[in-house]
DNA sequence: CGCCAGGCCTGCACGC
DNA sequence: TGCGTGCAGGCCTGGC
């Protein structure tokens, strides 16, 4: 469920919290993740500072200098900072306990996230190495997006979820961003005008940013590192709201699969 | 009960 | 041959 404003939230609340702290235990409850938690894990992050906490699509990066924990949230996952000691509850997976008594909990019910370790620069992780542009970044422009589609025949829709064209963009955010953009999803990437590239960056950017400034969005598992639910899941546009009215026409959105994934749009705004 | 879900990797068949 | 493409499947639990 956490998609990149979800996990941006995340990020902040756990910068705040970690930054310049030290581990000094590490608690695997469940090490069965989408990839195995690595057993060594807690021998090696014992004694190590967070530097900084970072975020590259939708992984986060505790920086430990060396090397860096990179934790995914899969589907379900969650993390909270939370006082030592605090009882475990299903589906806690991982704890990592600081020296001031801080504790940073991994709750993952469908536990399709990860936790994993990468000695040196995380960015060379093969799960990371090869990601695009950061979406909010001035590295991902009109001109980028126009470039890279040049030549493609897949819908726009699965390009935007594509990782190696824009990092870390999710189902809904993908599906809000082409209704803002007056974009069908179906639409051939590659046949995408400039100017309408231009108009899908700005519209990508605008609505991560409002999901941001509404503390993401809470379907079913998400809240931030303070326990807090996101809202922005109040104003989707057409992300759930198959048969319901277009805000701006009234017309029922309509859904359908595209690359296996739900899609939704107005056939009358989105063309 | 069956079906669906925010992610994302792997592998396959197919067509150019 | 080697891509790009669209699928199917896999990993799981929980909610409807």
């Amino acid at each position: 469920m956490p998609e990149l404003p979800e996990v941006e939230i995340t990020r902040r609340g756990l910068a705040a919290a970690l930054s310049g702290q030290r581990i000094v235990r590490v608690v695997i409850r469940n090490a069965s993740l989408r990839w195995p938690i690595p057993k060594q894990l807690a021998a090696l992050l014992a004694g190590k500072t967070i530097r900084e906490v970072r975020r590259r699509a939708k992984y986060l990066l505790l920086d430990c200098g060396d090397g860096a924990l990179i934790v995914h949230l899969g589907m379900s996952g969650s993390l909270r900072i939370l006082r030592e000691g605090c009882a475990a509850a299903a589906h806690d997976h991982f704890d990592l306990i600081l020296e001031n008594g801080v504790m940073l909990r991994l709750r993952d019910p469908r536990r399709f996230g990860a936790v994993l370790w990468q000695d040196g620069d995380p960015l060379t992780h093969p799960l990371l190495a090869g990601l695009g542009p950061e979406p909010l970044s001035d590295q991902f422009s009109g001109a980028v997006l126009h470039k890279a589609t040049r030549g493609r025949s897949a819908s726009i829709k699965a390009l935007l979820l594509d990782s190696r064209i824009v990092a870390g963009i999710g189902n809904i955010y993908a599906n809000e961003a082409l209704y803002a953009a007056a974009i069908r999803p179906s639409a051939p990437a590659g046949r995408l005008s400039r100017g309408r590239c231009e108009r899908l960056v700005i519209a990508l950017k605008q609505t991560l940013e409002a999901a941001l400034a509404a503390g993401g969005s809470s379907l079913r598992d998400y809240v931030a590192s303070d326990g807090e639910f996101g809202c922005f899941q109040l104003q989707y546009a057409v992300y759930g709201r198959a048969n319901l009215p277009c805000p701006q026409c009234s017309s029922p959105v309509r859904a359908l699969r595209i690359g296996q994934r739900s899609t939704f749009y107005c056939a009358c705004c989105q063309r």
